[in-house]
DNA sequence: CTTGATTTGTAGTAAAATTACAAAAATTAT
DNA sequence: ATAATTTTTGTAATTTTACTACAAATCAAG
């Protein structure tokens, strides 16, 4: 047997629609047609029968079979098995831009399948020790700020409320002077956690600042690594797919929801709280 | 528009798999047949021709045919596309009830999960004509109100702030008294956007009753259809999984605030400011 | 039993997918 | 450039698959 380290090229469940969309600058002119008749509505793909999607693509039919076969499908029948298998599974990876002319189908599942998509990524890349160890901290804390601006106020303001349910001693304010003030006056038994979609806030960075220089423990929850997470005991960050600026469509208060009910959870798991 | 409350076509998203096994008992001896080869190995299912099917289950063609029709299939390939979404999400709809053994990690994912069941089923279930009402009743509102209780407050006020940044006339309160007073004075242009996850709130009925009386239009937003949703001009309800009472594990607010991103950004292409 | 209704299968038909092969592009070498 | 080779693509025939109409069989009630 050999004692060589073994290359596992293990590439776990990837979607098909991810695959496809992967692969696309690969294939050439037929191919890539049938790829973004499919990519554009994969739901419909699935329900057609090889003449209407070699229509629509205005390829023939035989060049949907190939290019079925290009993707390790049996033939045309498996690949819409995939297909579907890849729709329900919930996980398309396909970033969806949303288009003026988009019907409103099409809005509410590209929306949908945002959201679903950044859960998932971030489900794979929490960092489960930190988590860990937040939940020690508020467990132990004499006060527990909960602070955010904008967005980012709603998801503070939420925590607070679920850790409120718990009888934590949690406090939440969406006014910057109050925030400043909390963060200049604490103590060294206090946590904050600061909450911030924009990443790089000036004002919040501050209250970072004010907090650690009295020795509280100050955790953050960005949606990206930034300068908040440098000055913070504790970081989180959620890692999305980076889309231009200014785009409505993502927001990354749904999973930071999601993580702030980790932490609600494990609170009450650890207090004894959960039946 | 009309004013008359729609009733909402709702269609249970419950696994093919699960729909035939409760439905065994109910079916006669061939189809029995039929049914029970796919249970037995509905992978394989996915991947027969109806003659091998019905080689193995031993019945004739048709009646294979028949079988999936009696399931709502437009024939065997659409049976064989439904069982193959089924298996697909079949792990992913496993109920992760939490234990207080669980791992941080385990908790995590089962948390994520859930969050991502849900979305999935409210994206498959979701009606979209009402979501287009919705949209086209927020551009023609001369006030928009956006009313919640307890965890919906942070809802209704998430959702003023996104429709507050398009700069529609928005207002939100978590004031319940607040919220009854401009119920009673509101006028026929105005919307009232009421949002529940405990679905049968006295309160909240009693506000879309008078807001109701005086002509408003009264959409409501909650977790099933409840007495609230009866109350609406317009009503949407993300369909749960329900769980024992008490189980922190499942907030609706996570759909809700999708949901609600989808009438956003919805509105924000009818006006024109999505770029 | 016999009549009527339901269920099931046979055989034929229609549709869909695949294959073999030829035409058309694209690429390379001359 | 253009002829030769390779690759890509489409046409048409073949095969497979699914569906339908109808007849036989089974079942139920009188």
């Amino acid at each position: 047997m050999s004692r060589e380290p073994l290359v596992v090229p293990k590439i776990p469940n990837q979607s098909l629609i991810q695959i496809i969309s992967q692969d696309l600058p690969t294939l050439n002119k037929t191919q890539a047609k049938v790829a973004r008749t499919i990519l554009a509505d994969p739901k419909s793909a699935t329900q057609s029968s090889i003449a209407k999607l070699a229509k629509k693509s205005a390829v023939s039919e035989p060049s949907v079979n190939r290019f079925c076969k290009r993707f390790k499908a049996k033939g045309f029948p498996d690949l819409k098995l995939r297909l579907a298998e890849s729709l329900a599974s919930g996980v398309c990876f396909v970033n969806p831009k949303i288009e003026p002319s988009d019907s409103v189908a099409r809005l509410a599942s590209k929306i949908f399948d945002t959201a679903i998509n950044n859960l998932v990524r971030v489900r794979e890349n929490i960092c489960h020790q930190q988590i860990s160890q937040i939940i020690e901290a508020f467990v132990k804390a004499r006060r527990i700020y909960f602070f955010g601006l904008g967005g980012s106020a709603i998801v503070a303001r939420d925590a607070a409320y679920q850790f409120l349910k718990l009888n934590l001693p949690v406090f939440s304010s969406d006014d910057i002077l109050n925030q400043k003030m909390f963060a200049s006056s604490c103590l060294k038994k206090d946590v904050f956690f600061l909450v911030s979609d924009t990443n790089d806030n000036k004002e919040m960075i501050e209250v970072a600042q004010m907090a650690k220089k009295n020795g509280a423990l100050v955790i953050s929850l960005a949606s990206k690594c930034c300068r908040l997470s440098d000055q913070s005991n504790l970081s989180l960050h959620a890692d999305f797919f980076e889309l231009p600026k200014k785009n409505l469509l993502i927001s990354p208060r749904i999973v930071h929801l999601v993580i702030l009910d980790v932490l609600a959870i494990g609170v009450a798991l650890q207090l004894g709280q959960c039946n």
